[in-house]
DNA sequence: TTGCATTGCGAAAACGGTTTAGAGCTTACG
DNA sequence: CGTAAGCTCTAAACCGTTTTCGCAATGCAA
């Protein structure tokens, strides 16, 4: 409850003083800045963040926007992890972090996301989970905070992207080099990660010389499992049945894995089947999902430091987009086959 | 960017009368009070959160501290849905969520839990999936912050508590119902839920007339695969060996899903199982996990319905400890069986 | 006309810090 | 001895609000 002006008549000293002591100013003496600590911990005296920011308009807190409109951002174990990393690091800096929201009633109308970061001083902002298509996120997207947004690259602003591309390719490779020749993608609704992970799917098929019929990618839906089950069970019915089946990401999968059990099939002997997202459940499961694990934790990190180094250095910060690599697990839902 | 200064001077009319016409004064004319809304939202004026805060000690902010030392919180998803649901309720009551941590260094030393809520003025506190024991945060809840537990109970303060004697009872019941009579407990380690689990276990069994031996109670972790694995290994190895086996939570379960595999037991027709907290991703398996479910969507709410109660409205507010009933879900991995 | 509410607005003091400009005192040095 | 430089420290402006109190003008009753 100890202000600085109660320090100051504490000390005996005036609060411009005080202040200097505390923030590390060199112009005060040794021994004047012991002193002055001294009676700031003997009062338990802490300072105040809003006086601060409002002096200083910089808040030390950060704005995460996880969430899109089916509220589903904390939820989705993928994400969770990410955000878990980014406020690890975040903190390790010294940042706060606080949810952006809209819709929020402190003035004479609800805020947008925009005019919430701007109502909150945030120094910085982090956008992942989020339609990018949405009038509020591109309005913040383009507005000038510095911003760091997850999984989707914008022109001019650093972003934290999965290796989409090469993942993939490398998913797709050992499942070829395993013997699969037919091989269908149950891939997510249009957005840039389905069209990176789309296209390499295509393109790295092609490299190997394998043609795919459009039948074999079908349309369902990230998270997922009850489109995704029905996408399987369509597949399960083509007159020439692939031998193995790339899900959207892992939790999907299982509705996937629930179409083809109630086929009467197993996995992998009868039919082989990938995954996306290396989601520690999974992994429990037997036959072990084969899928690409991504790395949450240094995208996460990778996002906060990045942010911060563009918060506290904006001129001399590299603006680009970084790409996280996953890792290819094996797992056993992946059978080896003679072609 | 524009202040209530600006306002003012576009309107030739002070600063005063600027925030009285955007704060609802009723000293204000009318015509005056729609002037200034419209001057307003030419400039897009936006309050400033800190200089309101300042002055008026109140920052529409809550503190959440949802990690415990493993930095696990978001992780689990029992928690992630809490808070979500927090978090989408505070919202919608104009509250946003700050992530409470320590070892911030915006001071002359590290902060505590309490120094953190004290230097961002929190007007409340939510406390979940902590160690209560931590003295940091046994400070914070002694703090005069209004706080609220989730699933743990403190004198003199609110707390939102899954119903685990009842839940438990509940479960216990519907297993013996099955007919089984050998029910063995892999519990969590000690805590004050863990104790209502197992203390509503050896009652149930009591009054359900059957005799628990004490090697069918044995210590695991919530949310650990690998000691729950160990721990349910060892008791298949038991002479006598239970029919069913209820675990600590659903996601510890796999582990002990795997024990009973790796012996080359299936479930149910070997062993049952059940679990606790019903997380989606187990109900997807198959068999399905019989499990309760916990109502995390309430938890959530309620918490932060009871803690802005508190905040608005110190003296009305009724503290109480507050139960929320889980569902009971019967899935097939406990089988009937003849005893 | 006077007296008294009522209405509509403004002046100014907070809130608790940071930061710039400079004051006052020593010390160094030619 | 004069002046410059260095060392501590202070005064005061400022950040953008809220809120109390005061004041003038108006309306109305006496």
């Amino acid at each position: 409850m100890a202000n600085i002006k109660d320090i100051a008549a504490k000390c005996g000293l005036s609060i411009s003083t005080i202040s200097k002591a505390l923030n590390g100013y060199t112009d005060i003496s040794k021994e004047t800045k012991q002193r002055v600590i001294k009676a700031a911990e003997e009062c338990g005296y802490l300072p105040n963040s809003m006086a601060r920011a409002l002096k200083t308009n910089c808040t030390h807190n950060i704005g995460v926007l996880f969430a899109d409109e089916a509220r589903s951002g904390l939820k989705q174990e993928y994400f969770a992890a990410v955000l878990d990393a980014f406020k690890v690091e975040a903190e390790q800096n010294s940042y706060d972090i606080t949810f952006i929201s809209h819709n929020m009633n402190l003035t004479t109308r609800p805020m947008s996301y925009l005019e919430h970061c701007r109502y909150r001083n945030f120094d910085g902002v982090c956008i992942a989970c989020v339609d990018f298509q949405n009038p509020e996120v591109i309005e913040l997207v383009n507005s000038d905070f510095p911003v760091v947004t997850i999984d989707h690259v914008i022109d001019n602003h650093i972003s934290i992207n999965s290796a989409n591309v090469a993942n993939m390719s490398e998913l797709v490779r050992y499942i070829y080099g395993m013997g699969h020749r037919k091989i269908a993608y149950v891939h997510g609704k249009k957005s840039p990660v389905t069209e990176q992970r789309l296209t390499s799917f295509c393109r790295t098929m092609q490299d190997l010389g394998t043609s795919v019929p459009p039948e074999y990618l079908v349309l369902s839906a990230y998270h997922e499992t009850q489109p995704t089950k029905e996408a399987v069970q369509h597949i399960l019915t083509l007159p020439d049945r692939p031998t193995c089946i790339i899900m959207p990401d892992d939790y999907a999968a299982l509705g996937g894995i629930e179409a083809i059990e109630s086929n009467g099939l197993r996995i992998p002997e009868d039919i082989s089947i990938a995954g996306y997202d290396g989601i520690p459940l999974l992994q429990m499961l037997h036959p072990q999902l084969t899928t690409i694990k991504q790395d949450t934790e240094r995208m996460g990190r990778e996002a906060a430091i990045r942010l911060i180094e563009q918060i506290e250095n904006p001129l001399t910060t590299i603006v680009e987009s970084v790409t996280v690599e996953g890792k290819l697990l094996c797992g056993g839902s992946v059978k080896k086959v003679q072609y």
